[in-house]
DNA sequence: AACTCGGGGCA
DNA sequence: TGCCCAGAGTT
């Protein structure tokens, strides 16, 4: 999940919300703009979803990753949203993660951007930053590490942050190549003095 | 903890 | 054209 997506998205709609984020999981998010406005256009409703086959769903987002599990985890969501939530998304977490294709990640984004519930969804790069600049141990867990920023970040701040780190990660702190010689935060990262010593 | 699922971007 | 990237679920 990229953070240009959450430009794109609809944030007064937490159900295309919620499957875009869905469909974004390990793929880039130009891969998934391409096919959401088809997508939008004709699915409107967790119904839509349920009611058409499987195939069919699979064409429709057949060039984005990991499209088979994708197509299946959204029809079997959308049964599951209108059986058991009156076909609203629940604006609660823990409620979201039972949902299948939905981590805590994913979980965690749908309730900060569509709810406005702070929440700090912490993927790879966030993991990544937050590791490097030494603000948590290296063997931490994505979950530790959602603890750690929750404790030293206020809560007004835990969703800008997570854009914010997302940012960073993606376009500058990159995992492979960090450019950490024109890093403005490398005063204060133990990670970038490591790896300018050695190259 | 390791593996699987699949396509896009970049070297 | 082959390597690296990005989560969730299962074992």
């Amino acid at each position: 999940m990229f953070p240009d997506a959450h430009c794109e998205l609809n944030h007064s709609n937490p159900f295309e919300l919620l499957i875009a984020v869905v469909l974004s999981a390990q793929t880039t998010d130009a891969s998934v703009n391409k096919v959401t406005e088809s997508l939008f256009q004709k699915y409107k409703r967790p119904e839509d979803y349920a009611a058409a086959p499987l195939e069919e769903l699979e064409r429709d987002i057949r060039t984005i990753g990991l499209y088979r599990n994708k197509a299946k985890n959204i029809k079997k969501l959308c049964e599951i949203l209108l059986r058991e939530y009156g076909g609203e998304v629940p604006a609660d977490r823990d409620e979201l993660m039972k949902l299948p294709g939905v981590g805590r990640k994913t979980a965690n984004v749908v309730v900060s951007v569509a709810f406005g519930i702070p929440a700090i969804a912490v993927d790879t790069h966030v993991e990544r930053v937050s590791k490097r600049l030494g603000i948590c141990p290296w063997k931490d867990t994505p979950l530790q590490v959602e603890e750690t920023l929750m404790k030293k970040v206020p809560k007004e701040e835990w969703s800008i942050t997570h854009h914010r780190l997302i940012f960073f990660g993606r376009y500058h702190c990159k995992a492979q190549s960090p450019k950490c010689t024109v890093c403005p935060l490398f005063h204060l990262c133990r990670e970038g003095k490591k790896r300018l010593k050695t190259t």
